[in-house]
RNA sequence: GGGCGGUUAGCUCAGUUGGUUAGAGCGCCUGCCUUACAAGCAGGAGGUCGCAGGUUCGAGCCCUGCACUGCCCA
């Protein structure tokens, strides 16, 4: 064996190693199934007859650089990936990045702009091969970051949302929906970005409250011939530039403040009449109850116009200046004319007040500028539109995969449940998707304009001429689509689709749908429910392999989604460039191991609840390694110390699940039963995507099992004197490394890299497998969990904990060794107790307790015998000890002491007895609850008998 | 305005269908360089489970109300 490990774990020095072979090896590699399924390859991908597990890395950004979301999430999911393929299926997670229209082309728009440039000089077709020129340089850095952290991926399968097999799908997928009637084109209101200059879907928009003023402006009622009566109404508004392209005030029809229905209004400043409209939408109870109505600003006002049949007039262009038909004010920026027009409706007496008023605000998601609604002309997706081929809409399918059917089954099922609710009740309150977007970087829409007859041409292949009358004076649309409509196909365009060649087919039998997403909850929506939709509409026109249709369980993209949390900084606050609190994993990486900082993730990764990062956690964990590190050096020294004399591991004892016979020592079947235990509490806490749990038991195993009570008895067996017996020795060995090298591979998704270093240094540098990502998951086998062993245990190391603490009181010096007297055995040694056979712990671990309790000599005695009764008896849950040593008891502290125990059992033993001497409880609850509480009582009643008896036997100085 | 969470030790969090005396890590206190590990070992202190009611033999867990707090949607 490699057995000159240095003394302390640096991460530092073994990570970059294994990062760079799992990539070169291509250990994670899974090949499509039937185009070589005789393939003698040896990598994870297995035979083909073993199920699979597929799942889809949510694509980071091209431009993005890892952060602890990212970090998380790929953490979870290796996790789980890694499991899996251990597990014995086969495994494939697919990497890939997303193009990110607004983020990519704003970042190489930024670039322009510092070299004096900018994508209108460029042109459209320059400044595309230079954003694909950025990519090329900078972008996927993330991917990069991502090998480092050692991700099992399948590199060879990596995607990007426009490289030719995507752009395929999403062609493919605009003209079915076009030609199922589910896009169309037309013009409403939008939510704009004055910044990005694009129209961004709802999603986009995040909303921040804002103090701002609620202006009341009066507008002249006009009489007939239309002169100013001298009336006014009184409209009040929190954006009063949208008043240059008002075209009515609406009333409500009940209320009788407003008998004017029919009359005109004149509109300040614009001096145009508008109408007076009564429309039922119109709250009375809110301010004036009468209201301005702006069609081609305000979605509201827009439905309104389209029932009265209102014009509609678009006062801003682009950029939120106000365009030629604000008159005057044209050229203003939006709030340089909000100030000159409440300016002069002030000066011309029209201004009825201004009140302090707070509402919410939209913002573009991307660069946080204002959104201003306003009037366009799109892409939409009919989200809600019955397909005549389907008879169903999309959002109606995408309900439908995730509600319980008639039988209460999911074809999607969500983790933590409350999601599925979420997600229904967006999706059955969904709106049209708008699809379209104008920029320059993404996924140009297959339409093409006719100049001669208008119409527009929809096709898959570039068209030369209008299809409706056969012009070539056609151009193609300048939109763009939503990133997500690239990435809402991912599931289906990763394996091939549209393009169904032999061997893309075989790709999408075998792994369509994925088995798993795990993602967070901000793109619920964004791209969750995309896929969802999409997949299941075009999924659902891909036959099962066998040819019958796909039924809708078999069309959902994934069939779990697990949904994780954020991950916010120590003090729970979210992470942001501008509050500077943002944690860098890369730096903590490099700081505290891989290993260390996945291991904090997954150990506070209950589901529901955010992340708070807190890097005292990962010290901990770094610790861990640490602490698994130096068990292997111990571990190994004894390795080398047997082979010089000759014994060595039995090798067929490693690679599986550790037994033990019933005649070796206790802790090596006790250690057994623990592992065998921890494997079974781990493998269940990994299918229900408690990572924290299963973290938590393995650290517990390791650190609490294995080191502190495991090896420190098993030196006592390491004896290679010539006097030995070797065969025991060699047992104990054979126990240690096979438990140490399974529990290696029970940490292996949590710590790959540590687990890859030693488990290549248990074998000597020459183990099985490439790499302990290739072998076997720990199993539990129930005849190994041996109850019976682990109470045995549980007694000697209490009676040791026990005496160490008393020792502690009596201030005995680390380093000295006492002599201990023990009595009262008789009612935990009697036969159905739980420590029938104490007496034989004793006797068998006599060494043991000898060693970790720092004893002399172990005396038995009878309860009141003479001979110790000057000893000072220390009441304990199991027995009475006592030890000599010759410094004096501290008196008032034992007191202390004991008058605290007694305090406490008196309590318990109230509670006990309370519930005890209630007939109703005696009679409803089940037998063992009962049965226990009376044991427990018991227990207590003689605990507080002895406690009170020590005490009274407290000498008034001290006795040894 | 509608909806969904959260409130448990100094801090960050577990606590599965209600069941015996509520757990972990970190931090804190005390003592130890015990031959794998001071990134360690040993021992210890620390909680009326947000508040008030209710259901129950029994409530951290279920119900109602309240307070505080976070998120999503409009």
């Amino acid at each position: 064996m490699a057995h000159d490990l240095p003394k302390a774990y640096d991460p530092t020095a073994i990570e970059d190693h294994w990062a760079a072979y799992w990539v070169r090896e291509k250990l994670f590699a899974v090949e499509t199934p039937a185009a070589n399924p005789t393939s003698g390859r040896e990598a994870a991908s297995g035979s083909s007859a073993q199920p699979a597990f597929v799942i889809l890395l949510p694509p980071p950004n091209v431009t993005g650089r890892l952060h602890m979301g990212h970090m998380l999430n790929q953490t979870e999911i290796d996790i789980l990936t890694r499991w899996w393929r251990m597990s014995g299926r086969r495994a494939l997670w697919l990497p890939g990045t997303d193009h990110a229209g607004i983020a990519t082309q704003m970042m190489v728009e930024r670039q322009l702009a510092e070299e004096g440039s900018s994508r209108q000089q460029l042109g459209r077709e320059k400044f595309v091969e230079r954003v694909w020129e950025w990519k090329r340089h900078y972008g996927g850095a993330i991917l990069e970051q991502m090998k480092r952290l050692g991700v099992s991926v399948d590199w060879s399968r990596e995607y990007f949302t426009m490289d030719e097999p995507r752009s395929l799908a999403v062609r493919e997928a605009f003209v079915r929906l076009y030609e199922q009637g589910l896009i169309y084109r037309g013009a409403y209101i939008v939510n704009w970005c004055p910044r990005c200059q694009t129209a961004i879907s709802d999603l986009e928009v995040v909303y921040d409250e804002h103090k701002g003023h609620l202006w009341e402006i009066r507008y002249p009622v006009l009489g007939d011939g239309g002169t100013e009566t001298g009336e006014f109404i009184t409209v009040a508004t929190t954006r009063p530039e949208t008043m240059l392209g008002d075209t009515a005030v609406a009333v409500h029809p009940e209320d009788a403040r407003y008998p004017l229905h029919g009359k005109n209004l004149r509109l300040p400043l614009m001096n145009r009449e508008i109408p007076i409209v009564v429309d039922p939408w119109v709250s009375p109870e809110f301010g004036t109850g009468a209201v301005k109505v702006t069609p081609a600003h305000d979605p509201n006002d827009f439905a309104l116009g389209e029932r009265h049949h209102l014009p509609s007039i678009n006062v801003m262009d682009e950029t939120a200046h106000i365009n030629t038909a604000g008159g005057a004010y044209a050229g203003l920026d939006r709030y340089a004319a909000r100030k000159k027009i409440v300016h002069d409706l002030e000066a011309q007496g029209l201004l009825a007040g201004v009140k302090d008023y707070t509402y919410n605000v939209g913002h573009c998601d991307r660069c946080k500028t204002v959104v201003e609604p306003r009037l366009s002309t799109q892409w939409f997706v009919a989200v809600n539109k019955k397909a005549e081929s389907r008879g169903a809409s999309l959002a109606e399918l995408a309900i439908a995969a995730v509600k319980p059917d008639a039988d209460g089954k999911k074809a999607i099922r969500f983790t933590p449940e409350m999601y599925e609710k979420t997600y229904l009740n967006w999706m059955e309150n969904i709106h049209d998707w708008c699809i379209s977007r104008q920029l320059w970087w993404g996924h140009r829409i297959p339409a093409w304009h006719c100049a001669a007859c208008g119409k527009i041409t929809v096709a898959r292949e570039n068209p030369l001429a209008c299809a409706h009358c056969g012009s070539e004076k056609i151009t193609q649309e300048t939109d763009v689509l939503d990133t997500w409509f690239s990435s809402g196909l991912l599931p289906v365009s990763v394996f091939g689709w549209p393009k169904i060649t032999p061997e893309t087919r075989a790709d999408f039998d075998a792994f369509y749908p994925t088995n798993l997403l795990v993602t967070g909850f901000d793109i619920l929506f964004f791209w969750v429910a995309r896929m969802i939709m999409l997949g299941c509409w075009f999924a659902g026109d891909v036959p099962l392999a066998d040819g019958r249709p796909r039924p809708l369980a078999d069309s959902v993209p994934f069939r779990e989604v697990y949904i994780h949390a954020l991950v916010r900084d120590a003090n729970r606050e979210k992470m942001s460039k501008t509050k500077g609190n943002v944690i860098d994993p890369i730096e903590i990486v490099k700081k505290y191991g891989t290993d260390a900082v996945r291991f904090t993730l997954a150990s506070m990764a209950s589901p529901g609840t955010d992340i708070a990062f807190n890097v005292a956690r990962t010290e901990g964990y770094r610790a861990f390694a640490n602490k698994i590190w130096n068990a292997a050096r111990f571990i190994f020294m004894n390795v080398d110390k047997a082979a010089e004399v000759g014994i060595k591991v039995d090798a067929s004892a490693l690679g599986s699940m550790p037994t033990v016979t019933e005649d070796a020592p206790l802790e090596a079947r006790w250690i057994v039963a623990e592992l065998h235990a921890t494997a079974a509490k781990v493998n269940e806490s990994l299918e229900n995507y408690r990572f924290d749990d299963a973290a938590n038991i393995i650290y517990q195993f390791f650190w609490g099992s294995f080191c502190d009570w495991y090896l420190e008895i098993v030196k006592l067996r390491l004896d290679f004197s010539d006097s030995s017996d070797k065969t025991k020795t060699r047992d104990a060995l054979t126990t240690l490394v096979s438990v140490f090298e399974a529990a290696l591979r029970l940490l292996s998704p949590f710590m790959p890299f540590i687990t890859e270093e030693l488990w290549y240094a248990v074998y000597d540098g020459s183990p099985p497998a490439k790499s302990i990502a290739l072998t076997k998951y720990p199993t539990a086998n129930k005849n190994q969990m041996d109850g019976h062993v682990r109470n045995q245990m549980t007694y000697l190391a209490d009676l040791i904990i026990e005496t160490r603490a008393y020792r502690k009181d009596r201030q005995v010096p680390e380093n000295e060794l006492v002599d201990l007297y023990l009595v009262g055995l008789g009612g935990y040694g009697k036969a159905g107790s739980s420590f029938e056979s104490a007496d034989n712990v004793i006797v068998e671990n006599e060494v043991v307790i000898k060693k970790l309790a720092k004893v002399a000599t172990i005396t038995e005695t009878l309860l009141g015998d003479p001979n110790y009764e000057h000893l000072s008896w220390r009441p304990t849950r199991l027995t009475d000890i006592a030890i000599s040593y010759g410094k004096p008891i501290d008196v008032a502290a034992e007191r202390e002491r004991l008058t605290r125990d007694i305090a406490k059992y008196e309590r318990g033993l109230a509670a006990a007895e309370r519930q005890l001497n209630n007939d109703a409880f005696l009679r409803k609850a089940p037998p063992q609850v009962v049965e226990g509480l009376r044991k427990q009582e018991s227990e207590t009643r003689t605990l507080l008998d002895k406690a009170r008896a020590a005490l009274a036997a407290l000498p008034q100085d001290s006795k040894p």
